[in-house]
RNA sequence: GGCAGGGUAGCUCAGCGGUAGAGCGGCGGCUUCAUAAGCCGUGCGCCGUGGGUUCGAAUCCCACCCCUGCCA
């Protein structure tokens, strides 16, 4: 039975090259589900795309002396080229700055502020009389009223941590010229958030035991607290404009028009598969599961927030818009036990890693040591080690020893086997096993589960080889050394699928190496038993240990 | 300060009411098809601390400590 899957992933903010922890938080589990599910057969969405707005982009852009489109476009750029490099299989990777994208907003503002679920409101911000402009809450500094840090900043004070309000800073001033700001009533639009408290809490308290613990948790307990209505315009001149008049000055804020991408990224993508109302089967389709793949700090606006805007929607149009199906957020990776920073370059940049290695050992590292339930941490000697150990070793080492004596002893060919024997029959079962629970792990969305089921049955398969010393047999007995053979890649080729949602790669590569044409996901997720007599392909390793040596050169490009 | 997650073998982590587990490393041995790869053996660990519930607790409850994050 084909299933629809619909994957959102986090849209990133293009205002900086994307590191490992943003991978795999978000963009690798993601892949590795899409990739499950198409090789299982079943029709997969996977959208995402730049988030081109917000204060980040601003910030940048003003450090620069750019424009914010200019460092977008360029950053966006840069993250089609990483997942094109890492392997992320988007079905479409866009950007919040179509025309597309506007539209879809201003669809859904429109619905909403029609049916009252948008207000007009004023709140009260600090105005700049210098630059006759309303100031962003981090353009305003002061006293910290909680600890009289004399620099804080007017969203929050670097000396004690605490989240201001700038209006309440004790002598505030503008950032860029020092003057006093005044008090101004500035109108906005709010988000009626209150009304939906108690639909969420119902349908969070409903089906949801497939989520991960944290997630669920995290999400009630904010609504214990009650969610309020929150301003999701501001005084800004870079973002989706307001569809009404009178409001030229101000923007839509990237929190509510962000997480509209994943509608959006949708109809964009049904536009240019020519069949422009497709996206209606994996957003108004029941039977489709709708996935969103972040990292912890988006938790909020993917389990209340976003939910909340399609409740609203759904009812303001008559049609029905899916709910997340699960929200399997992942916790931060650290690198060396700190906290990632771009400011102090303490990341492992995606691009820059990728321009040494290749992309199936970073994925297989970062697969393995995923923070599905807790931080986890990247160290430059784990890495190594991991490749070495454990991807040479293990599994690229089985598929060479094997593949390389098949080739030499019969002939570049798989052998024909003689009668199987409980011995061959038993490792057979147990790949077949283990594809199985890949699989399954990996639907489950524990994905750490699934590649270690893969790698436990490659292990299995190199003690069959020792077990059964089809070295010994090729003089002696020819045939049972050929059945031995044949077996083993028969494992082989079980295992291949088990791994290719996680090494794509080599996994594609190997498909070739074992004499099969086209792509290995078109096969299925499935333990097929390959044809004797299949012509193999020259092997070749299909990964390369890594010299110790490179963790203390890698260490020392990371700052301190 | 409130809340959430985490604190288990040298390292990375699983287990979450019934005699402490896996991978990797270390140590000892076997093997040579293979990228000096593989296989076998080897773990007496205050399961963060202190109480409690229970016939029985990493596993449930309470308090506290440490790490991470969110919120105030």
């Amino acid at each position: 039975m084909t299933e629809k899957i619909f994957i959102g992933v986090a849209w990133p903010y293009a205002n900086g090259p994307l590191h490992t922890g943003q991978i795999v938080g978000a963009y690798l589990p993601a892949d590795i589900f899409a990739r499950y599910h198409r090789t299982a057969g079943n029709q997969v969405l996977m959208v995402s795309g730049s988030d081109q707005h917000g204060t980040p982009i601003t910030v940048r852009a003003e450090q620069e002396g750019k424009s914010p489109a200019e460092i977008a476009a360029y950053y966006h750029q840069e993250f089609l080229e990483t997942w094109r490099r890492l392997g992320i299989s988007f079905d479409l990777y866009t950007s919040t700055g179509t025309d597309n994208h506007a539209r879809t907003v201003h669809d859904i503002f429109l619905k909403l502020y029609e049916r009252g679920d948008i207000y007009k409101g004023s709140m009260r911000l600090p105005f700049c009389t210098v630059e006759e402009r309303f100031l962003l809450d981090r353009y305003v500094e002061g006293t910290c009223p909680i600890c009289g840090y004399e620099a804080a900043r007017g969203d929050q004070c670097d000396n004690c941590g605490n989240v201001l309000d700038p209006v309440d800073l004790v002598d505030p001033r503008c950032r860029f010229d020092g003057s006093r700001p005044e008090i101004r009533e500035s109108e906005h639009f709010f988000l009626r958030l209150s009304a939906y408290n108690d639909r969420l809490r119902k349908w969070l308290s409903s089906d949801k035991a497939h989520w991960r613990k944290n997630v669920l948790n995290f999400s009630l307990s904010l609504l214990e607290q009650g969610l309020r209505d929150r301003a999701i315009t501001r005084d800004i001149s870079w973002g989706v404009p307001i569809p009404l008049e009178g409001y030229e000055d101000k923007r839509i804020y990237v929190w509510f028009e962000a997480v509209i991408g994943y509608l959006s990224a949708s109809k964009e993508w049904a536009q240019r598969q020519g069949d422009p109302e497709k996206w209606r089967e994996f957003w108004q389709d029941p039977r489709c599961k709708t996935y969103y793949f972040i990292g912890k700090d988006n938790i909020i606006f993917h389990t209340l927030i976003w939910p909340a805007q399609l409740m609203a929607y759904s009812d303001a149009t008559g049609e029905t818009y899916n709910l997340p199906y699960d929200v399997p957020a992942n916790q931060y990776q650290t690198v060396r036990g700190a906290k990632a920073s771009t400011s102090r370059n303490l990341a492992v940049w995606v691009l820059d890693f990728l321009s040494r290695y290749d992309p199936d050992p970073l994925r297989y590292y970062l697969a393995v040591t995923m923070p599905e339930t807790s931080d986890s941490d990247f160290t430059w000697a784990d890495f190594v080690r991991r490749n070495n150990d454990e991807l040479v070793a293990t599994w690229g080492n089985l598929v060479n020893r094997v593949l390389a004596f098949a080739y030499r002893h019969f002939d570049r060919a798989i052998p024909t086997p003689a009668q199987l024997l409980e011995r061959d029959r038993t490792l057979l079962h147990h790949v077949e096993q283990a594809l199985k629970r890949a699989g399954e792990s990996i639907a489950a969305c524990r994905f750490r589960a699934g590649v270690e089921a893969a790698m436990a049955a490659a292990r299995e398969a190199n003690r069959y080889l020792e077990d059964s010393a089809p070295w010994r047999l090729v003089a002696q007995d020819r045939p049972r050394c050929a059945t031995v053979i044949y077996t083993s890649i028969a494992a082989i080729n079980g295992l291949k699928v088990a791994f290719y949602p996680y090494l794509p790669f080599t996994s594609q590569r190997l498909h070739q190496m074992l004499g099969y044409r086209g792509t290995l996901e078109s096969q299925g997720w499935k333990f097929d038993l390959p044809r004797p007599g299949q012509h193999l392909a020259e092997p070749e390793p299909l990964f390369k240990k890594l010299d110790p040596g490179i963790v203390a050169e890698e260490e020392a490009r990371l700052g301190v």
